[in-house]
DNA sequence: AGATTTAGTTAGAGGCTATCACGAAACCTA
DNA sequence: TAGGTTTCGTGATAGCCTCTAACTAAATCT
């Protein structure tokens, strides 16, 4: 084999415990959210002692940031895969639900309260970017009719943000509001600002999507 | 007198002590985010030594919580302030935008990601009720006249959350909306998500509000 | 087999929260 | 005004944490 597809066994061995690292963390902020992340108590779990995490993690900081990538990385192919030809808003947004869900402060690792001083990588802005161009697609399969909002005229003007997207002025309008009604909803919802109401959540969730498709 | 509006001087002092610290703790949290608050730093700051500031505050998480219980308490007031006779989506929403944008942080102090095993105390969540009270008032005031969905019926089976305010199903809807849409918007925008895209979130927000008083 | 890279160790600096025991100041009361 | 009491602030300390540095031991490469 000339091509080494599987790495030398140490390479292996270094990738491993690097995964079962981001596990541990994944676990820790499940429970106690990332600000109670700590790479000693990982350590430990591991049976070794805390300053040998940092061969393989130069920081905290940088296991976290790490730990954003994969978040948006699974979002993106979560989109990608649920993604096809034609308009498929429902699929999406069902999909974007069940991501959601399915782990909370991964969620909120995405979307949730920016650390202030923080600036993500390039490459995690790329992936969010590959986001938005997914929801472009299925915007731009939907036909529109009415006639464009002043918003949709300002957007017209300021559309670098579609990144040489060929959407229309009513799909971008249509992709954000996508964005930010569901959002609004979900990041609510996760949040637990729901919790002491009684009322059913996803049917809220599927109410202002079916507003969404109706408009 | 025989009240005491205006305390003994030492419990004069204490409250502005406590108010000082506070003061000092918001500083921290706009500039470094809640989980960098540090005891330590704001009592160096104050010119005591470290362990000073547990005879004001019985632990960090205490003082966070009365943070968090001032931010609840400021939007009340705003919204009261705000709120008048006749439907008023627009004040209120403006409103509220004015007020998370004068500091973010503590707009995500309540709204932001919550820490997993955190229970706000009960006057918390009553602030929280008096917040929304307001809003259903806004929204009853308004009439409505499209037959009611699927899910308002479902609200109206479960209005427990409205806490025997006489809003109407459509009233209900309409507020669980304004709240979930424009805090949507108002998140992503001021968790930075908007940044690169080069649009004014003003007219998002706008945009949406104006969708929510067309329907 | 020897040289080199890498993984893990302990020690330690400096930060934090939080508790405790102690001195000192302020306050109330007789 | 003098004495007892409450309250404030202190330093010391325990126990976490992140992260650096020097060192050992093992695996890998030549």
């Amino acid at each position: 084999m000339a091509e080494t597809g599987t790495k030398t066994p140490r390479e292996r061995y270094r990738t491993q415990v690097r995964a079962e690292i981001k596990e541990r963390a994944w676990e820790q902020i499940a429970t106690a959210g990332p600000s109670a992340l700590s790479l000693n108590a990982i350590a430990k779990q591991m049976g070794m002692s805390g300053p040998a995490l940092y061969r393989y993690f130069a920081s905290r900081d940088e296991l976290i940031t790490e730990l954003i990538r994969d978040a948006y990385r699974s979002l993106a192919d979560t989109f990608r895969a649920t993604s096809g030809p034609g308009p498929n808003h429902a699929a999406l947004a069902h999909a974007l639900r069940r991501w959601a869900l399915d782990d909370p402060q991964r969620y909120f690792l995405v979307y949730g309260t920016p650390v202030p001083g923080y600036h993500a990588p390039d490459d995690v802005t790329a992936i969010a970017s590959e986001i938005m161009t997914t929801l472009l697609d299925a915007c731009t399969a939907l036909p529109s009719d009415s006639p464009a909002t002043p918003f949709e005229t300002h957007l017209e003007g300021h559309r670098q943000w579609a990144d040489g997207h060929p959407a229309p002025p009513a799909a971008l309008r249509r992709a954000l509001t996508f964005w930010t009604r569901l959002h609004g909803v979900l990041s609510l919802e996760l949040a637990g600002h729901f919790t002491g109401m009684r009322f059913d959540p996803a049917l809220l969730f599927t109410a202002e999507l079916d507003d969404l498709l109706a408009h």
